[in-house]
DNA sequence: GTTTGTGAAGGCTTTCACAGCC
DNA sequence: GGCTGTGAAAGCCTTCACAAAC
């Protein structure tokens, strides 16, 4: 009923709830799928594992989107998580290094799909510029990063290159303008405060199995 | 000096604990690689952007790998953590979903270097088994998932199908008796109690770009 | 009756700060 | 002098539990 909040603090919202409104947003993806119009929190808590007072809040920092007593209209929610999350406009995404992450990236649907676009895949090795990526897009020239960049109004940066050109990539994706940056080099990269970076690192997920393996022998 | 801790309560231990040793043996080893012998926690924390007091705390949890007033000798270091992480004896992988993550994860080197080795990867699709993938592995039947896991003595298990595989995949997965499973399908996938199940959904990640974009507009 | 939205409680993680040791 | 290892403090996040709303 009542909608959105007025004067959201983003910078009180924890990265943990942005996370999680990303995977309410599949969930209620999947609700819509099936034909569920609406949902309350408990149900939705049991049928994806979730906590359900934790999605009442996570929710309730930005709106009151429920109904006292019903729950929430799925198709509504769907909608408000896409605007919070700034998923109604397109994001266009320029990577760098056309290694096999890179290149599967390209073509990954959680990055080429809905309002994300893959710009451009650059690599600085001579033998790869020009080769074409399994779906048909052209590795360009590592070196015209800026200038593909503001071509093609690049608004988020990947880094797939080796540990050792991370930092270097990133500070040209500074200076080109680009104002987000996801790096899956194994290494922390540096930017301005007003360039937000993330890190993934793939094997550190590798890594905590194998601890786990390690340490849970089965008797 | 005192080396290992004789009774580590692994379930005391927090799984974030685990994650940032993963990054400190990345750290460390680029120390070897330039040549530091020797390494303060302050020292660590500010070359890699860490917190040195959380170092410390976090490697105290298994033993006093440290010496007062010095510091911690970075090849020993390095030596320990691997130890822990159960990273000093080999860890088989199998890679279930043949689309562009899953092949370009049989060659990315975290999950093809060091001591994890990709034994096999399945689609169920006809139209992709017997095809090779980008460096020659050759796609092999998901309905013999059961009998190659065994054959190969694969540990760990890969989930790279779209969603609506994830739980069947997972299911057999744990029935052919792989014991940690890495999900990239965008949906919580549930196991039995004792196998480990990580899911990274890289989605999130951009969708938390976005959300930072769309919520720090620069005047 | 049901379910949301939310203070308060509880639990977990990080950071501080210093005794103990080199 | 310097640095580790670690209790204590502070901060953060989740869970509880219930008043308010339907």
């Amino acid at each position: 009923m009542v909608a959105y909040k007025r004067h959201v603090d983003v910078e009180t919202i924890s990265d943990l709830t942005i996370a999680r409104l990303s995977i309410y947003l599949r969930c209620v993806e999947r609700l819509l799928d099936i034909g569920v119009e609406t949902v309350s929190s408990q149900d939705l808590a049991q049928r994806f594992n979730l906590n359900s007072a934790q999605i009442r809040k996570d929710l309730a920092y930005f709106g009151e989107f429920g109904v006292r007593g019903v729950g929430y209209n799925v198709a509504e929610l769907r909608q408000y998580v896409i605007e919070i999350l700034g998923l109604d406009h397109e994001h266009r995404i320029l990577i760098v290094g056309a290694g096999n992450l890179g290149t599967a990236l390209c073509h990954y649907s959680g990055f080429s799909g809905d309002n994300f676009l893959v710009v451009g895949v650059l690599d600085s090795d001579p033998s790869k510029i020009g080769v074409a990526t399994p779906a048909g897009l052209l590795v360009e020239d590592a070196a015209r990063l800026a200038e593909i960049a503001e071509q093609r109004n690049a608004e988020i940066g990947v880094i797939t290159t080796p540990a050792a050109s991370a930092q270097p990539v990133c500070d040209q994706m500074v200076s080109a303008g680009l104002r987000a940056i996801l790096n899956f080099a194994p290494i922390q990269v540096k930017a301005s405060d007003d360039v937000l970076v993330k890190t993934v690192d793939l094997k550190i997920h590798l890594e905590e199995l194998s601890f786990y393996l390690s340490n849970s022998e089965v008797e």
